[in-house]
DNA sequence: ATCTATGCCTGGTGGC
DNA sequence: TGCCACCAGGCATAGA
């Protein structure tokens, strides 16, 4: 599923791919993904130039001018350019007509990705996007705090960890990998955790999100950076889908629990 | 306010 | 081999 890492390499090619592109039509074929008043989304975007591409963790923004596309991948959405005439696939659900007869095609076998049309400078306003909480490579993230948002509650640190509102940007691949590094149990709850715990996990988040992200993003199962991108990071995995294999650090066997309702792999020797 | 259940979805899996 | 119930999983939201 795309993470942070993820949608920062969909970024990074969306930009060098999409800048100075129109939108000259847009065909839905399925809009359940747009979450905005459809027919406004297609009068407003067709004509428009595509002037940037940015994301705030998890989420893309497709900026045309003074309109932004806010885009959601969640669990597999993916982009894909290419040629107009190319037949359409299965599952790919919007398609942008651009005017270098190229589509931008949005492909989301279980539709559960979201697009929605707003005001640019409306951006920080809109609720989704407001409540979202540091990224873990950003250096405005401390120790004190993750300790703050964290100390006083007794749900499970995984749990915490995901949630968006906290840290931006961390899914199921990368919590298991940061409490891993970090030695601590995800089972764990938040009243637990102390500072200098916290210290490492600001601290192992920002190293793992920032080698993520110099990889091109975690390639597994189906999952793809989509745009035929394929990330590396998966080799650097060393708890995430190792269940029965042997922990690096220790030898001791990887498990697979369930946390908050949530696959996830623990060493329970080098995990405290 | 905070917790739990449910819905969104389809492809893969395991049981028979 | 074929059928089918079940499950994953990020996130919103309705209900308790």
């Amino acid at each position: 599923m795309p993470e942070l890492a993820e949608v920062r390499t969909v970024k990074k090619v969306l930009k060098n791919q999409l800048v100075g592109k129109k939108i000259t039509d847009i065909i839905y074929r399925y809009d359940g993904i747009i979450k905005s008043d459809k027919e406004e989304f297609k009068n407003i975007l067709i004509g428009k130039k595509i002037t940037e591409v940015d994301n705030f963790g998890k989420w893309l923004y497709i900026k045309l001018g003074s309109y932004t596309i806010l885009s959601h991948l969640r669990m597999e959405g993916k982009y894909y350019i290419k040629p107009s005439d190319e037949e359409y696939e299965k599952h790919e659900h919007i398609i942008f007509k651009l005017d270098n007869n190229m589509d931008l095609r949005y492909k989301d076998t279980r539709k559960f990705g979201v697009m929605m049309l707003v005001k640019t400078k409306d951006i920080d306003k809109v609720k989704e996007i407001e409540k979202l909480g540091i990224e873990p490579d950003d250096s405005k993230l401390t120790n004190t705090y993750i300790y703050d948002k964290i100390h006083d509650s007794n749900k499970p640190i995984k749990e915490l960890l995901l949630d968006q509102s906290i840290i931006n940007g961390l899914g199921n691949i990368y919590v298991d990998e940061v409490l891993f590094a970090s030695k601590i149990m995800p089972t764990r709850l938040g009243n637990t955790i102390t500072l200098e715990e916290c210290e490492r996990i600001k601290n192992e988040g920002s190293r793992i999100i920032k080698k993520a992200t110099e990889c091109g993003g975690t390639t597994i199962r189906s999952y793809t950076s989509s745009l035929g991108v394929e990330g590396t990071y998966q080799n650097y995995l060393l708890v995430h889908t190792k269940e029965k294999e042997k922990c690096m650090m220790c030898g001791n066997t990887i498990k697979k629990i369930k946390v908050g309702g949530r696959g996830t792999y623990i060493c329970d020797k080098c995990q405290k």
